[in-house]
DNA sequence: AATGAATGAGTCTTCATTCAT
DNA sequence: AATGAATGAAGACTCATTCAT
């Protein structure tokens, strides 16, 4: 029928993943500014400079929209913090602490990634959709975390527990964002860093 | 109608604390059925086995009760840690350890307790009331868990930031709390009370 | 408000009642008025002089009130032609020809009726539900017909084929209803009746 | 684009009559898949094939090609009921039973034609649009048959009111065409046939 | 010629709240 | 004290239509 071009096809496409984007992004700013209940179509579009039906075009509907959100901010957690490990270098200490400090720091770490975060858990006891995709996600976090325990456990030649240390750490960050998002003033981004840090330290025998 | 007791000085007001209290206890139990943000009068009503209308008569509106809900769990979660901690002698590390046990049993640790808890962590920062109330009661926790951690320290002649590992058990017990709520076949009730336990110990030097 | 009788449960039930009835009368008149499909909530509700909202206290929704008002119609229809009928003695082709009368005057034969009726008709092909309630009903009334027309053929002493005429006289009824509310003034009640009659004298010979 | 043959005089119309006629085949198909009142502009252009914004290139709009397709259908009731009386012969009763097969046999019975039919006449009352077309067509249509009513009384030296039994003809005709479209196993093609086929006979009395 | 991006009107539904009894 | 009748606001969804490309 066509080949406009010799590749690229269906330039409509483009825009339809550009528009998806934005509603995405709208999303999320709606999610972080007013919370994940409160979220309306009409504030959504409005962020993202369009009318309320557009939603339709892409989206099944208004929680279809809504969950892309919370993945797309889930893969930009996960990018995030793979990329600062991956950039500390081979020794796994380093590497922990590396993710710390990607976990309280830019670019991953910003208002609106989480409170999206702390929406997708505060939200998946009575949610199964979000349940399945927390899971799915947390583990896996959880698991490498338990990876790099062990390997730092034999680099330091300190004998832990991994599984607890790992659980210990994720549920210690999560709590971490989440006191940060109730309390910023109590919770702070630096002593909440802080503390992961050093509960590191404590935990492989550096204090 | 009644005339429960010989001398009642205000029955009306008697019977009006029981409604409330009926009342807040259904709001309770819906939190932990369908979430915070899901909850609607014609449920709280039905589950406390009364009409819709009733609820006017003694709260302003749905978020007052809600709020008192939160606040009866506060107080209840409140109550059973001190208790724990009194119960536990004057050991400043078993009375830390005593603390962890009360987090994750009844009867302070309940699925409504924790159902509630959550809500009003996830929320808070999108609704000042709660964020008010959060403050208010999580920042008295986390300073009594400070004194503990600070005469523990000394007990123990061990050097810790007092300051810091009340952020950090506080949280750690939060996130284990969401953890639990979000994914309760990963973050058992036992793993999370094992892991609390097990950084105690590493703190103070027990392991 | 009145009676507070010895019986009587729920004297609430009575309005309640009288709301449902109301809807639906003004479901039926908006039918009328409008069409089937054409119908909104909002008219109908205008009609029946209340806001909007009250007919989620009474019915499931707005298809479970249409529902109703074509049951309600088909009620009344089959009251009044067994009436028609009982009213008419023994005479089986007297009681047909008493049917026929019936069918095309009130109380039986109105403006409302007919339109709700041509409604159930027009659109039980893309309707279970509708589908499934017109089968009920009209197989039933053929089926009171044909015994009708087997006692009429006997007392003429006519040989005719009861199922066929059965099937040929509902759908005469039928075909001239639709007629009528089509082009009334072309297919006039009375022309529709006389040609109703005149069917029944041709079949049974007093012609 | 194309230029499919040598001499087009007006290449762009003959596409556009092809679009046309696919656009109101679809729509007929929609029709009676999901009923007049159910069809939506989506629907007909994926059943045509193409994306939804074509239709504004050769309707009006959506009732517009909704309009047209109930006229093509009637246009095709029309003629496949003249070719049958054409092709029967001189025999006025003859004519008339040819055109009761016609009536209830392809091409001019099918699924489409009738759903179509029905809309038409179902929904005539609430359209002044439908309404008109219904009469121009049905009046003409049922006064062919009076005439041919006519043409036979006197073949068969019978005495009818042959106005009054058009009507009857007309409207039993529309009558099993309701009830095959809304009970078909009930009122199935060949019972509807027989039916009619038997009326005439009753009527000029060869029974 | 054909697409699909974008709009906005229209409608149903849910639900907290008020109030008469 | 308790009920439930009634309201009306708010939001999600569907869909016909317009229009730039």
């Amino acid at each position: 029928m066509e080949s406009t071009s010799i590749r690229g096809p269906r330039p409509s496409t483009r825009i339809s993943e550009v528009r998806k984007r934005d509603l995405i992004n709208a999303a999320i700013a709606s999610i972080s500014d007013v919370g994940y209940n409160d979220v309306t179509v009409q504030a959504i579009c409005n962020a993202a400079g369009f009318s309320r039906g557009l939603i339709g075009h892409y989206f099944k509907g208004k929680d279809a929209l809504l969950f892309e959100a919370v993945k797309a901010v889930a893969a930009e957690l996960g990018g995030s913090t793979r990329k600062a490990a991956s950039a500390a270098g081979a020794d796994p200490l380093g590497r922990l602490h590396a993710v710390v400090h990607a976990s309280f720091n830019p670019p991953g770490f910003t208002e609106e990634n989480v409170s999206v975060w702390v929406s997708l858990a505060g939200n998946a006891r009575w949610s199964e959709e979000l349940a399945s995709l927390y899971r799915e996600l947390w583990r896996g976090y959880r698991k490498a975390i338990e990876r790099l325990m062990e390997s730092a456990a034999r680099a330091c030649q300190v004998d832990i527990d991994a599984a607890t240390a790992a659980l210990t750490y994720t549920q210690l960050i999560e709590g971490l964002w989440i006191g940060w998002a109730a309390d910023p003033d109590e919770v702070t981004r630096e002593r909440a860093e802080a503390a992961c840090h050093c509960y590191l330290d404590t935990l492989f025998g550096k204090l």
